[in-house]
DNA sequence: CGCCTATCCTTTTTT
DNA sequence: AGGATAGGCG
């Protein structure tokens, strides 16, 4: 610990200031590799060895767990490890394992029952399915989505249903839903995301014996990220800081972020709270611009990209390092070429000496990454997916997961209809509908499947008293045994072992290696909660590994692979760096998502376009010596062929920090369209024979009129458009090779 | 009544 | 491409 002053020394004049700010609230605008994660960490450190804070006076907050992660870790490197990774020590975690761990000590205050349960996003949406079935709506009327956006939306700025005005008939009905939704999850004990930070802020707002209690204890709240933050999450922030006004006890805020990496605003996020919590707390600034992380032409290119947002705190990043190499440009004709690309060129660097942990595949969508898996394979170079189908969240490890949920709680509808026939046991949705029509009111399923009759009768007896006997055999075993046991007495192990068809043998032999991997998460889960000091058998310990489940979803399988390249989407990739980033698919529609451009069918805040930029940033500023963007002129998605223009984001970047690896897109123009996709690519024409079809372009039909086309999907004869007619008429879909259109303009 | 197959429909990012 | 659902067969 001794070390601390002297590290010091290797921080900057502006990190320095940052790190050994006295007691005060301090806000730190923090550019892109400036050294935020140091700065935090140090911060921490400097607390506890100059200033002699103790380590439980301390929390620190991130939005991801990975960012956690690599904070513990990086602070295992400053202090004794007894002050980061035991229950003496810093607390430190996401917002909602803080709330969580909150909730755990407190749930009766908090109005749940001790082994309340969390919904992940899918558990969320499938409780929002079976409430509007239930109340006959349909889909078409109420979509599931639209309702859990609705709910989520509400809630991440802090409201209750109770507390809500709806406006006009619409809203008034989502509210009703909304309503029925909370007392669905009450009912079934368990919270959604939301509700975790809801009821901790409720908690301390109503209860003033536990707020003054956290507010003594910690000293010191430190937060990542703080541009992430939504309204709910700053409340709860306000609720333990000190306020400058009252001058009630309470922590000192030491809040870092970049309005520039603002990325999370679908999930509530609000960049303003930097501005709000300055003024608020009279926070004082401290600006981080110098960058340490990027060669000169990169950085320059980050910085001409983001000028082009308006809505911005504003800083420069400078650094004082060389311009280093140019950033490639490379145009694929389609989604197969890029990945050729990307992966040779990569094969070239790992020869030149580039270890492959440090080059990275970033993309907008995680749908992007087959083709650069199936090239990667192709030539023999290791590489690691990030994201994507996250390790919690694959079917058969939610099936056994659910049957754990059902032994604990019997009345977890969600978990019931999940498995009730899964394997299959002759348990139809007839027979479902019955047993879920017979029950009384606070009856169980269980007791209505011993009186049900009918044909699936005597199954649904069999299903229950196979629950019965599970529940009492694992009550006290050890968390890996009962999981292991679950999995093979339910039928689940024996479902995917049997091999009939060939078609999905490898798949089979995967899911079975992710049920074993689930029973090593419950030996990784048992040792974790020893080193908190908790050591629990049977069924307790089941339900704390079922929180668990759903708040870290994902990186619990495999080690880390320290030699392999690494695909991630960019939002995965923020507060990452690599020596060479590979920024694929950079395509107006794809980066920049479509669904944050205007069309002729939907108007989309002009914040939505921001926000893309903002992440092309992060993108563009992940890179530390080389910068590869790349683009295909037509892809494979979804199942149809789509063609377009390269994403205006490229030519937001000066000229002269290029170099053109492929002929540039127009021969003509400097210019190539901004906005509508367009027929940039020459190759994308000879796929028909006649025109370019595509979204967005205005077309004659000879019965029916002007239309514009929707999209297009499938190849060659097959190509097929979906176009929009004037009313009377409406969407039609045509083939292109034989319906009689012509094209009117280009849009 | 349950199971299998054909067709339709959607498709961002994360706790 | 993949999941969800509707319709037909056993």
């Amino acid at each position: 610990m001794g070390q601390i002053p002297e590290e010091l020394h290797t921080l900057d004049p502006a990190q320095q200031n940052a790190v050994t700010r006295p007691a005060e609230h301090v806000l730190v605008l923090a550019g892109a590799g400036s050294g935020k994660t140091r700065v935090l960490t140090h911060r921490v450190a400097w607390l506890i060895a100059c200033e002699g804070v103790d380590p439980e006076a301390i929390l620190a907050v991130t939005f991801t767990n990975k960012a956690a992660r690599e904070m513990r870790d990086r602070l295992s490197l400053l202090l004794a490890p007894a002050a980061v990774n035991s229950r003496w020590g810093v607390w430190l975690g996401t917002f909602h394992a803080v709330a969580h761990r909150l909730l755990r000590q407190h749930a009766a205050e908090a109005g749940l029952i001790p082994s309340f349960q969390i919904l992940d996003s899918q558990d969320q949406l499938a409780l929002i399915k079976r409430l509007l079935r239930r109340y006959n709506i349909d889909e078409g009327e109420v979509a599931p989505r639209e309702l859990m956006a609705f709910i989520n939306s509400h809630k991440d700025k802090g409201e209750r249903v109770d507390r809500f005005e709806p406006i006009g008939a619409r809203q008034a009905q989502l509210a009703e839903l909304w309503r029925a939704y909370e007392a669905q999850c009450a009912q079934e004990g368990v919270v959604d995301f939301s509700e975790l930070l809801l009821r901790v802020l409720e908690l301390l707002e109503t209860n003033p014996d536990l707020r003054l209690r956290y507010r003594s204890r910690f000293a010191h709240l430190l937060v990542d990220e703080f541009q992430d933050t939504n309204p709910l999450q700053y409340r709860l922030l306000k609720q333990l800081a000190l306020d400058p006004e009252s001058g009630e006890s309470g922590a000192w805020l030491f809040c870092v972020g970049d309005d520039d990496q603002s990325i999370y605003s679908f999930r509530g996020a609000l960049p303003a709270v930097l501005a709000y919590f300055q003024r608020e707390f009279r926070a004082t600034l401290v600006r981080l611009e110098r960058n340490y992380r990027s060669a000169g032409n990169i950085l320059a290119a980050a910085n001409s990209i983001i000028a082009h947002n308006r809505d911005r705190i504003g800083k420069a990043l400078w650094t004082e390092r060389g311009e280093g190499e140019p950033i490639r440009v490379f145009m694929a004709d389609d989604e197969m070429g890029e990945a050729r690309f990307v992966a040779s060129s990569i094969s070239a660097l790992i020869e030149e000496g580039i270890p492959a942990k440090e080059i990275a595949i970033l993309y907008r969508t995680n749908a992007l990454s087959r083709a650069f898996e199936h090239q990667l394979l192709a030539l023999g170079i290791p590489y690691r997916v990030y994201g994507g189908l996250r390790f919690f969240e694959r079917a058969e490890v939610k099936h056994a997961l659910a049957y754990l949920r059902l032994l604990l709680f019997p009345e977890d509808e969600g978990a019931l209809l999940r498995v009730i026939n899964v394997p299959a046991r002759g348990i139809g949705s007839k027979t479902i509908e019955a047993l879920l029509k017979a029950r009384e009111p606070g009856e169980s399923w269980e007791s209505v499947a011993m009186r049900l009759g009918g044909r699936g009768g005597v199954a649904v007896r069999q299903f229950a008293e196979q629950i019965r006997t599970m529940r009492a055999e694992t009550a006290s075993l050890p968390l890996p045994d009962a999981i292991a046991w679950v999995i093979e007495k339910s039928g689940l192990a024996a479902s995917y072992a049997q091999g009939e068809e060939e078609g999905g043998q490898k798949e089979r032999e995967e899911r079975l290696e992710n049920l074993e991997a689930l029973v090593a998460a419950g030996h990784d889960f048992v040792a974790e909660m020893a080193r908190e000091g908790i050591s629990l058998a049977g069924h307790e310990m089941i339900s704390l590994f079922l929180q668990h489940a759903a708040l870290e979803s994902g990186e619990h399988q495999g080690i880390e692979e320290h030699r392999a390249v690494r695909l991630m989407t960019v939002h995965a990739a923020k507060g990452l760096e690599f020596d060479t980033v590979f920024l694929v698919g950079l395509e107006e529609g794809l980066f920049p998502h479509e669904n944050a451009l205007e069309s002729a069918f939907r108007t989309v805040t002009p914040d939505a376009i921001e926000e893309e930029r903002r992440l092309m940033y992060v993108g563009v500023t992940r890179a530390k010596r080389q910068l590869f963007l790349t683009w295909a002129a037509s892809r494979r998605l979804h199942g149809g062929v789509r063609y377009h223009a390269p994403s205006r984001f490229i030519q937001e970047i000066p000229e002269e920090l290029l170099r053109w690896l492929s002929p540039r897109p127009t021969q003509r123009g400097k210019e190539f369209s901004r906005g509508a996709p367009m027929a940039a690519a020459e190759g994308a024409i000879a796929s028909s024979p006649l025109y370019l079809w595509r979204p967005g372009m205005r077309v004659r039909h000879s019965k029916f009129g002007e239309g514009v086309i929707v999209r297009v999907a499938g190849a060659g004869a097959q190509t097929e458009a979906t176009v929009r007619f004037a009313p009377p008429v409406g969407e039609k879909r045509l083939l292109v090779a034989l319906a009689k259109m012509t094209p009117l303009s280009d849009g």
